[in-house]
DNA sequence: AGATGATGTATTTTCGAAAATCAATGATAA
DNA sequence: TTATCATTGATTTTCGAAAATACATCATCT
């Protein structure tokens, strides 16, 4: 019996995969912010019809990545200072609460796998030779930040913070002032993973607060955003 | 000119409407927890195609209130135990957060909308005389309760308690227990309003994550919940 | 000139039918 | 009997065309 498995990145419908590799195009940069969406344009460049990009669109809309205008159709979501500013506050408040809770329920399982995270980070460095980002990297880091919250076992709590990081991940890409900086602070990485294992939770609010504020902080010196309407 | 405008509570686009009269009727209890939602029934029932009530329902799938199983359609959220628990976690966090911010952030005005919402809230009793709640009194509830973090001015922060708030409403709206119980607490209420204007956030604080634990503990209570699967 | 209205085009929104998938039933073989 | 496999029916998923709406252009009137 052959069973034409897909062996790329495809989910099971054709609206799950269009989900996904839009949700990766957005995020990525590649649709840049404020970018109209048009289905005779979509159609061609994901090879699917209308239903399925409608579908996806609409969950793209409901998580903020997408705007729905009426009858006058999709857009990538805008990027501004306004909104960036928003996206800090959350993300200091539901990551330190998400630390926070781990730090209260983690057993040492959990101790295990962030102490696995930052070695596994700290034998890497951000920058390739190059001076892009290495993707390597990027996996390590987001497995590191995901490691220090995995034991808050709250589903809503972990719902927020994907969402969340799929913003701030966009405007960190968006951001080539970022990407160049180098800032591979593993410094810092470190010093929230030791107060985490030692189960120091006023000390990992402190440092992941400053640890997200920072990030910003570049982006916000950005010049190349004002391309992307960051001022309007 | 003869503009045909829709009096009811319809929005522009059929897909808009019908997601708030599905998500409505979801919030209400009128579709029950975990009912298959067919889409040749519902095509009947809300007199609209296929492809608006397609996205309708993943825009609620995305905000949880309903499911989706790939090819095997979609389902009105299942409710159980650990979920109202996860709910009301997450509730008294950003609902507590909500509330410290309006409070370091709101002007007279502002204090002004609470006071005159929990004047109007104090005029109307949760019973009918016929021991069932009165919707106007539901209304100036919400109005209340909205008022109290009116000032937080936050998108993010707005729009993840509002979309806690719909899942706590129905299951309050489907806890038989919950609205024979008469519960009023003006008390609580009254006490919650002091604090915020007196700008006293920890009084605030331990006030409403009590008014939001003890709602919850009234339903946790409430045996004509086992029917909608709520121990599975 | 400026405002108003009509016309045509581009685009979205919606519908109904076709294709794909799943679930249940029954048939066949070990 | 039990397990495996085909067949049927129910349902979802997807496509392409039709209807509805918005936008730009141009003509008309004051």
């Amino acid at each position: 019996m052959t069973m034409t498995r897909r062996l790329d990145g495809d989910s099971k419908t054709l609206m799950a995969s269009v989900y996904d590799r839009l949700r990766s195009d957005i995020v990525d940069g590649e649709l840049r912010p404020g970018a109209r969406l048009r289905f005779d344009e979509l159609k061609d460049s994901y090879g699917v019809g209308l239903s399925p990009l409608r579908e996806a669109l609409t969950r793209l809309a409901a998580e903020k990545l997408v705007v729905l205008e009426e009858h006058k159709g999709f857009r990538v979501a805008p990027i501004s200072r306004s909104d960036l500013t928003d996206l800090l506050f959350m993300r200091q408040e539901i990551e330190s609460l998400a630390i926070r809770r781990s730090i209260e329920r983690g057993d040492d399982q959990w101790e295990s796998g962030v102490v696995a995270a930052i070695h596994a980070l700290g034998k890497r460095s951000s920058l390739t030779p190059d001076g892009h980002i290495d993707p390597e990297w990027e996996n390590r880091h987001r497995a590191f930040h995901d490691s220090l919250v995995a034991a808050c076992d709250s589903p809503r709590l972990m719902l927020y913070r994907c969402q969340l990081t799929d913003h701030a991940d966009r405007y960190r890409k968006l951001s080539h002032h970022y990407s160049s900086s180098g800032r591979d602070h593993l410094a810092e990485h470190c010093a929230l993973s030791d107060a985490v294992v030692a189960r120091d939770a006023e000390t990992a609010n402190q440092l992941i607060r400053n640890h997200l504020a920072r990030t910003v902080e570049i982006i916000m010196t950005d010049e190349d955003l004002r391309d992307s309407g960051f001022d309007d």
